[in-house]
DNA sequence: GGATTCGCAGAAATCGATTTCTAAAAGGTG
DNA sequence: CACCTTTTAGAAATCGATTTCTGCGAATCC
């Protein structure tokens, strides 16, 4: 393993100071002639220069990364996110680091620590811990903070939201006018403000029906993984079906739920849509795989990344007017998981 | 945005060397008196110092943190990986820098030319490059790679695959167990190594019950996202349905494209497995949540993350006795997707 | 033609840590 | 008590870049 050559060896072999090399590899705006330059680029090639980013980090104090927190990249809606962040980075030269926070607000705090002790000016969370302090506390040591997605108490910070309420509100009313009157909202626990608002939405547009609400909230843990979204919407469904008149459509609150909410029902002989109409809420691009393909509520994954990542550099740069806060709009996605209601079906 | 407090401030209010201060705080186990020991962790505490990592990777040449280069992450038996890979940086106190090479080799060779210039000493890539010049140059400067999911020809290099010839053998050989004789095999284009071998596998297969193989392979040009592979899947079970005696069981060479096969069968009112089995491979989570749950063959992909992410952590340690390569071994996994074969069915 | 500016190069300081050297106390031994 | 070893602290060098400062020679100006 030979030593990597640096400013230093070009410097000696072409005879000029390293000063001047730095110079010339670094497109400074200061003059150098350029007899040194040409014979400055030939020799640097010739033996194969890599700039050594940590040297110059710790001089300039520009890191070039961004880095990004979420509850867990298996969630095909975070991967989005983080692929939308990632072709901003890539044009602008930068990275991405991405911590799986695995819905620990303690990995989460440890992730944020390191991140500011490498000198990463910039953050992009979706954060799962209540605790805004630390986050706080570095903001005022010069880190640059994006929520999204996530919603969090406190102004200073700048947010990249969806309209969630709307969101719920527009997967009722769907169902609403599909001629649904006995709609089921199913949801993982109503801990946090993203879910809370989903709920909100349904609500309101039941209530402006004049419908009663059919709730039934999962009171387990955090399901940590994929597949325990699925499993929760298993047993909700099968909760549902318990009710001594079950519901003729279901809204799920995320679509791995919806999914877990299909694949009870069939497997207990009941079509969907046919009998009972699903929809569910996220809008991931599995959904149109699925049979029947499903009717859902898209929130604009990828276009939060582009966003987050485009505002945060922004902020890194100094903008002078910086944007404050973002809310990104639902879209209904209807493929064929909810149909018309069966007017005959007994009340 | 105050200034942030260094090794020296500290020094200085404690009215000590910067040279003690560095030994108490990065636990050296060079001697230092109980009474400075405290006292200098107690004004660090106060001021709230939060070390420089990039000041301390200067001069160690350690810079904790591993690459990961991968064609997208949206392919959630990639964010499988990254999430293996992760769990064991993160026990190691390690960063991990993912970056997506989108097929494209001119970023994907950007990406490593990057991660070598921010002295990353640990790669983990699933390259879609046929050029390994590149890594190989870098590897004889110190950096330390693994080559993951795709093969590469080059015995230098730590590779940790999946026997996916052995894959592909066992999906034909289900398929044949459950009595179908007419097995068709779709499959994206034939330019990687690791679809070549199961292609090859279910060759090996066909030909050993001495029947005929009946292969549709996707010329089109590489799908960029995860809903590519699907519409590739569509289209080839369409070609395989014109053919004048269709196939009674179709094996996709990966799930996204099976899920396609599946979505254009029962478009056509063709019932899955009543009428046609479908096998997969890969083993996404999601295959336990379509209609009907998939079977397929299951490539252990946290596993080959958390495996690849210790390997390299060896490596980087400077292991005596190096790992050279490893080879994953494939399970079937039985659901739903393919049932026996109608012994009443036209010949 | 002398004073002043301009262009260009190098010396040296700097970023924030670690680590090697140097050296002053403290402790032990005959 | 003189001598030697140990313990512990600080001074200074170092990592690889950037950037300020200094200065020399040439061009420009009156």
């Amino acid at each position: 393993m030979k030593k990597t050559v640096t400013i230093h060896d070009i410097a000696r072999i072409a005879e000029v100071s390293s000063a001047t090399v730095s110079r010339v590899l670094s497109n400074s705006s200061y003059p150098v002639s350029d007899k040194l330059r040409s014979k400055i680029l030939r020799i640097a090639k010739e033996h194969n220069y890599i700039p050594n980013l940590i040297g110059k980090q710790l001089k300039t104090n520009a890191s070039m990364t961004i880095g990004v927190i979420i509850p867990t990249i298996t969630n095909p809606f975070y991967s989005s996110v983080i692929l939308g962040i990632e072709e901003i980075a890539r044009q602008n030269h930068y990275h991405v680091i991405v911590c799986n926070s695995l819905h620990n607000p303690e990995f989460e705090g440890e992730y944020i620590k390191t991140m500011v002790e490498k000198q990463i000016k910039g953050l992009i969370i979706s954060s799962i811990s209540k605790d805004v302090s630390l986050l706080k506390q570095f903001m005022r040591a010069g880190l640059n903070v994006i929520a999204i997605d996530q919603k969090i108490d406190e102004d200073e910070i700048t947010q990249i939201e969806f309209n969630y309420e709307k969101g719920g509100y527009m997967a009722a009313q769907h169902l609403l006018a599909l001629g649904h009157t006995r709609i089921g909202y199913a949801t993982s626990r109503l801990d946090r403000p993203s879910r809370r608002d989903i709920h909100a939405g349904y609500l309101r547009a039941m209530e402006e029906a004049g419908l009663p609400a059919l709730v039934e909230e999962s009171q387990s843990e955090e399901a940590f993984n994929s597949t325990g979204e699925f499993d929760v919407g298993k047993r909700l469904a099968a909760r549902m079906l318990a009710a001594s008149t079950p519901p003729t459509a279901i809204f799920a609150c995320n679509d791995m739920m919806a999914f877990g909410v299909i694949n009870e029902l069939m497997l207990r002989g009941i079509s969907v849509p046919g009998e009972i109409s699903v929809i569910g809420f996220d809008g991931i691009e599995f959904g149109k795989m699925t049979h029947p393909p499903l009717t859902t509520i898209k929130q604009p994954d990828y276009e939060m990344g582009i966003l987050s990542g485009k505002i945060l550099l922004d902020m890194m740069r100094g903008d002078e007017n910086p944007t404050l806060s973002v809310t990104l709009q639902p879209k209904l996605v209807e493929r064929a998981s909810a149909a018309q209601a069966h007017t005959s079906s007994p009340i």
